[in-house]
DNA sequence: TATAATTTTTAGGCTTGTCTAAAAATAAAT
DNA sequence: ATTTATTTTTAGACAAGCCTAAAAATTATA
């Protein structure tokens, strides 16, 4: 069993590590994790000695199979209580985030297991992030940023990349959601907003909305 | 904001003021905590200052208003975490304790008040403890142990005091249930051992045992 | 390639929550 | 009413996690 802080450096690495693929920095750590350097180097010691991460000084960490194992366990439960609280307490997809944090650190694996039945499996989270299944295996997605798409083209909206409420809100003003068929009228070259069909209603967007979500296409 | 370690001892002191009205001894606390007295003293010292307790040299503990509030809020999500565990995901009542002691430390309004509406506001946990509502108040239930029942006379049964998994699978084990109409055949006033009538079945259960359930007799 | 800037680590300190061992206070017993 | 036993508190230590400030290592720049 790990600790509460111990779990959330983990996830904090695991997110980082397709940005810092040859080793999380402990600069972008402090930063995720909202802590100083010096923090981040005692707990990357913690983590090092019990084989969670391998670490090389001034070279940054990288994930064990066991840090790996035990992030994505963690990843699976915040992902599946969002959800819950979505699907069963009724609340926005903004509001879900501060308390799923909290609850991805209950231990349990038959409470994991039948949440996961209750939900009737689901494989995305209310944000359409995918839920890893408990062999801490991600469905493969071959979704695509908005943002990469051109005059013409059309997907199915299947997730943020931000997940602000601020970002959530904007989306639920403008009717855009999850399963939403999105068509690209008009691309503007110079700053790259797009005019795009939702439901046959014309709408303009900028390149910061289209380059924070996902689009599914094929 | 308290922290988890705060709030169990809180918890502790509330249960143990019934035994203990004129004072919650250090001794207990440590004992019910699973800790060293010192231990406790260092505690109920930073509960003190935070004006949880009324602390007197040598003379145990007392909850003030604002550390009873706490605890009741405490118990309050353990109690609805068991219903939601039971009614919800399946688990049976000996399996409920360990989970619940971990999901009552999540720090959420807005979760407590909408997982109560889910769960159809009850009244009562798995093991027939009252749920107390969002002001702290606990319903007046005229309970009664069983051992305090004479021949001839008859209640439902409607709660347990030893909540242990060996106790609750006793009880699933001869069909005793919550809920369940208990009439006394016979009571030998040697032993204080008890011939009672399930449904028409008759059973020999010790005072052990009818010294743990909670009769309902109006 | 030396020097400057940045990043990372070390050193030392703080709080929370725990412990053991010893001292002090209270309660029990002769 | 002393002595004995028990309970409670104090003193001092320790680990986890965090911090600041300073030193060391690395990277960038002139």
């Amino acid at each position: 069993m790990f600790s509460l802080s111990e779990e959330n450096y983990l996830k904090a690495i695991f997110h980082l590590e397709r940005a810092y693929p040859t080793g999380v920095s402990t600069n972008a750590l402090a930063d995720e994790m909202n802590s100083k350097a010096s923090s981040v180097t005692d707990m990357i010691k913690r983590l090092s000695e019990k084989k969670l991460v391998a670490y090389i000084k001034y070279q940054g960490v990288k994930l064990s199979e066991q840090g790996r194992e035990t992030a994505v366990s963690v990843i699976r439960k915040h992902r599946l209580w969002e959800v819950f609280l979505v699907d069963k307490l009724g609340f926005a997809w903004d509001e879900v985030h501060e308390v799923a944090e909290q609850l991805e650190h209950i231990k349990s694996d038959k409470l994991i297991k039948e949440l996961d039945r209750f939900l009737d499996f689901p494989k995305r989270d209310p944000h359409g992030d995918p839920i890893p299944d408990s062999n801490g295996n991600f469905a493969a997605s071959n979704k695509v940023l908005l943002a990469e798409l051109n005059k013409g083209e059309a997907g199915i909206c299947i997730g943020v990349k931000d997940s602000s409420p601020e970002f959530l809100q904007y989306l639920d003003k403008n009717k855009i959601a999850l399963g939403q068929l999105i068509v690209i009228v008009e691309k503007e070259s110079f700053d790259h907003s797009m005019l795009i069909n939702l439901n046959g209603k014309e709408f303009k967007i900028s390149n910061v909305i289209s380059s924070n979500l996902y689009i599914k296409t094929s």
